[in-house]
DNA sequence: CGGGTTTGACCCGCGC
DNA sequence: GCGCGGGTCAAACCCG
């Protein structure tokens, strides 16, 4: 397993691409097809620690808040692939699908949909601006019911937080989630929530608004983040501080 | 009580 | 035209 993290190329495949609406029915008369930004971001389901422990589809949670509003087998692979579409604002358009990879049943593959002109979710401080310990403050779902196959890839690690610990994997994980929403804007200080919100999605409602002022809290978050084994090391590693522009 | 997760059903697009 | 697969919604349930 080391290869993989050794391999200094990231488990993450990015590739945008336009994305007709897909169906649903939030428009559905509508024949506007949105430009959907699409991502994919594979991890190391160690990375993601959490996951075993409440639940397989548990991603990495970066600062957002994701609500899981459907999970459905997918042809060709032994595991199911959660929806997650994010709840830190109203109109949030960002979805996120996370599923394991059917090759590598250690490697969560997370893909981040967003609409070409719409509002990025922000960091879900809001609900865990009081959590400093490993209680719930990530979406995280409950224990898998799910009755996958399991090929057995892990054998339930008894390690915790040494994963934590880990700075090297969590870089990997987290950073390049990021990575991938930067990649739309400048890359260089820029932060994950920088071009997320820069410009990628931004700009529509009251939703939005209540973000900006958030700006100055920007230190309350990171300091939050502190507490966050993923975010805390991340933000470390990169050297960025807590120096997060909104917008 | 509120938020979030779960599960089933429904809908749509695409391929044959 | 039908079937398959994927994606989303909605109701119910659970937890904090």
């Amino acid at each position: 397993m080391d290869a993989r993290f050794s391999s200094n190329n990231p488990f993450i495949s990015e590739q945008e691409e336009d994305t007709t609406p897909e169906s649903g029915s939030e428009s559905p008369p509508s024949s506007t097809r949105r430009a959907m930004q699409k991502k994919v971001v594979s991890v190391p389901i160690k990375d993601v620690e959490g996951s075993r422990l409440k639940g397989d589809s548990a991603p990495p949670s970066d600062s957002w808040a994701w609500r899981k509003y459907g999970q459905k087998p997918i042809k060709g692979s032994p595991y199911p692939r959660g929806y997650y579409r994010c709840s830190s604002s109203k109109g949030c358009p960002a979805r996120k699908q996370v599923e394991r990879s059917s090759v590598d049943p250690t490697m969560l593959v997370i893909t981040y949909s967003c609409e070409h002109n719409h509002p990025w979710p922000l960091p879900s401080r809001s609900h865990h601006h009081h959590n400093n310990s490993s209680k719930h403050a990530k979406p995280e779902p409950q224990p898998d019911p799910e009755p996958e196959p399991e090929p057995e890839p892990e054998p339930q690690p008894e390690e915790k937080f040494s994963d934590l610990a880990d700075d090297h994997t969590l870089i990997s994980t987290s950073a390049d989630e990021f990575s991938w929403f930067g990649e739309m804007e400048t890359t260089t200080s820029t932060i994950l929530e920088s071009p997320i919100f820069t410009e990628s999605c931004v700009g529509d409602s009251s939703d939005v608004a209540m973000f900006f002022p958030m700006r100055e809290e920007d230190e309350s978050l990171f300091a939050d983040l502190g507490e966050l084994p993923e975010c805390s090391t991340v933000f470390r590693h990169r050297n960025f501080g807590p120096e997060v522009q909104i917008c």
